[in-house]
DNA sequence: TATGAATGAGGTTTCATTCAT
DNA sequence: AATGAATGAAACCTCATTCAT
């Protein structure tokens, strides 16, 4: 294989699974709180309530955490927005929705999101490009959106793709990466509602516009 | 007074200016490559070719080091963006004028702009709204532009000035936190071109896109 | 609770004590043989033959050794006298008995006894007291000794015990504070019989005379 | 010579003399104040008013320092004692006058008595020896009183002299060395009174306490 | 003669990792 | 499979001493 693969001690794959969970549980909460390289191996093993030698039983290295919990808080970024776009079937609203989910998410766990732009450097290259290459998968289903919204008619055909994808993306990154900022002067929610109203700005076609405002803006509704 | 001060033990404040801005700069580049707690006091003290006990006479503590470089390049950015606009006039212009420069300046030193953003956690809290007020500095003569180009009737005069003076300048930081991404599929000129594109069309009233049009995408023209 | 404890990373409490049993050890060798602050953790640990890195799962610091150093000194000494004085009924025999118990215990761990006397400044406030109580605690023995020959008619009632106790204290320690000046002029048992004929002269009654010329100057007799 | 004396790298002795005095009293003050090993050269010179290197012109050694210190502290007891003495020509209150005085000089400058006791080990061999020597010149001035009250017949002719003085030195060191247990129960004055009368009676004849009586117990009125 | 900036050896302490049980 | 005591390399920081000015 490669340096990809975390090489455990135990044979039994499902005692491995169950124990990885607890570990990487342990590890994303550990590591958010007080940072990688502050975080001791003690620490962890003390949150997870087992032995620190039982952590090397599954585990080669300190580094392996890091690269199972970053790899743990962004596949579940990417389990949790297609949730929120079942049932959806219109564009223009999968679109606010696909957002607005994504930046739940980040402020629901924000210190994990952080984790993920502060430490991904501690990573050997191959894993750092594994890590990122699992965000690409979150940002493509935005990407997706955008698409089918250009499709529609309802964004300019001759929108940047990759660059408005990026955009969003980093709009809703922007709410925990300046957080310092941002909260004190709203809630996610009204972050959502005013970033939409931007964001859209810039691409939506006449029609778009049309939708939208039928829709009742209902691309800015809060879903829960 | 507080803890935001650097004390030293020396007393002559030209030679504690000199040492700290070579210490600064060799804490800078150290901390850029391997990050700060990978760093090691010698590292810094072999990059800037003195002792490590020279070190301690100018700086109470590694973390001080971490201050003055996040402070340096933050310091840096602000300096060179009002550089950038020095004789442009027309609004539009300096609009894109600022947004160039300042991802050519993160371009230069994307390394010291991921430390911005990956460290600060690491200073204490005092230290870490000294950094991010410097932050807002920056972001601040952004907001300026923005600003002026809603006076002169060329941006909508609704425009969320918050929110979109905050999207502009993390898409100037965009460019080296996903330098992976985007290194590879452009350069900068190009980023920013296709950019401003995108992010004016958000904005732009029907007197701003005649404006641009007239000034021949001046506003996106690169300047060196 | 309090600073006085020394914590442990280690849970099981027979292992502690056996460790710390022998860390103390070592310690009061090393710091005897060259004091507190030119003995380094690796001397101890060497002594030991353990690890540096075991110290420090057992103790929290350089101070917890000279703690657990001195107490054991002090302890030790405070168990001597007990012993020497069994059997022993008459109350001018046990009042020699402990004075010579004490010098020869002093003797024995001359370099113990001067390190309390130059290190327990070392110690923070609380356990620097607390060092201080456990003296007390063998002065007292000594106390005790002579409430009972002023009971007994041996010594004059008006016998200030404070100070004398004192006296004869500082007699026992000057066995090795003064060894420089001491050992080349006579040997222990020497100088307690000239010192005991000394200190028993200041207090003796006319009965505690005749019973001491009675029972032969046996309170000054060697014991081993 | 020997390593008993000071080098200097500067040649005037004037200079000498009056520099040395200035370090020697800066030290005294800061190695009683935070013993020797705690204490930096750099505390030393801002104590005294001079540069780091200064002191280097001056002392070829940490440790010279200690010596000077620890020379300087004993010479001065021993000259305030004949002091104390000066005019009184009765053998009794000559030996009470010396004993008041011992101890009020201890009381005075009871830091410095530590230092004593604490630090003569952290010198050399040979200056070790020559610091013991300066300590048996002030018991010399006691053993000279106690020689006197013998030859006058009022003090026992049998009296054990070496044990004797020794007992009344340590007596006078006493309350420093136990100043934790003393200070708070009484002050210099009972303390030396109470004490007197204790040492007295194992040595004063018959004469000798007719004497005393006499004299009103002027042996243990205070001087000033 | 006096200064004080510079040096670097060496001390204390932490913590990832191993291994006997 | 699980434990946790033991290891020791390596980090930060201090401070006696030197030396150019």
């Amino acid at each position: 294989m490669s340096t990809l693969n975390v090489k455990s001690k135990v044979e039994d794959p499902e005692r491995i699974e169950a124990r990885r969970a607890q570990l990487t549980a342990a590890a994303i909460a550990a590591f958010s709180e007080q940072g990688y390289h502050t975080t001791t191996i003690r620490d962890i093993a003390q949150r997870a309530g087992v032995s620190v030698g039982l952590i090397y039983q599954y585990v080669h290295d300190k580094e392996d955490l890091l690269y199972l919990a970053l790899l743990e808080v962004l596949e579940s970024y990417r389990r949790q927005i297609p949730q929120a776009l079942e049932g959806v079937t219109e564009p223009l609203e999968r679109f606010g929705a696909a957002v607005r989910a994504y930046c739940k998410v980040n402020d629901a766990s924000g210190q994990a999101t952080l984790l993920a732009y502060r430490e991904t450097q501690s990573l050997g290259k191959e894993r750092r490009s594994a890590i990122q290459a699992k965000e690409l998968q979150t940002n493509d289903l935005i990407k997706a959106c955008v698409r089918d919204c250009v499709e529609a008619g309802l964004f300019a055909d001759d929108v940047d793709l990759e660059l408005f994808t990026y955009q969003v993306v980093m709009f809703c990154h922007a709410w925990v990466l300046k957080a310092w900022r941002f909260r004190g002067l709203m809630g996610v929610d009204e972050y959502v509602d005013r970033g939409l109203r931007l964001l859209l700005n810039a691409v939506l076609t006449a029609r778009g516009e049309r939708q939208l405002r039928e829709s009742g803006g209902g691309a800015s509704a809060p879903r829960r």
